[in-house]
DNA sequence: GCCAACGTTGGC
DNA sequence: GCCAACGTTGGC
């Protein structure tokens, strides 16, 4: 089972957002770079477990677990002119954009962007990487466990 | 609001 | 296919 790190502007859909959707299930709209849309399209399998990232926020940290719901289909905001994630590139003939449902599983208390940096098993993630911006990171077994731990620790 | 880093665009 | 210009991300 693979493990991926997603990040979500809190203002748009926080973890406690998305644990009140019906199903606890939200689709991971938005996502506008390529690498990401692959990984969603290509790589993330039903099941694998998700990182619930919060970004561009306060407290930018991990917020809570979630898993991949579904396998991908267009993003209909790319179709939607209203919409801030309107692409005039995309129809419906030939979408551009893909994405996957997420299931939250449930809050964890935050893992800063302090706390991760200080675990050296962390040293080599994605998301920690000097000018790392993708929304969507692999995250390996040997980073997932890791974090596993610090997740069953109190705050330091 | 700053700014480093990165992705995309478009002229050539 | 190069690459400069531009736009965006996202922590601080």
């Amino acid at each position: 089972m693979a493990c991926w790190l997603m990040k979500s502007e809190p203002d748009e859909v926080s973890i406690d957002a998305a644990l009140a959707a019906p199903g606890a299930t939200v689709p991971w709209f938005g996502v506008r770079n390529y690498q990401a849309r692959n990984y969603m399209r290509d790589t993330m399998r039903i099941g694998d477990v998700v990182l619930f990232y919060h970004s561009s926020c306060p407290e930018p940290g991990i917020a809570g677990l979630a898993a991949v719901a579904s396998t991908s289909y267009p993003d209909a905001t790319q179709w939607d002119p209203k919409s801030p994630y309107y692409d005039p590139k995309a129809s419906p003939e030939n979408p551009r954009w893909m994405l996957v449902d997420v299931k939250a599983t449930r809050k964890t208390r935050l893992l800063g962007l302090d706390e991760l940096r200080a675990q050296p098993e962390l040293a080599n993630m994605r998301l920690l990487a000097r000018g790392n911006r993708l929304s969507i990171t692999p995250v390996t077994a040997d980073e997932y466990r890791c974090i596993a731990r610090l997740l069953k620790k109190k705050a330091a």
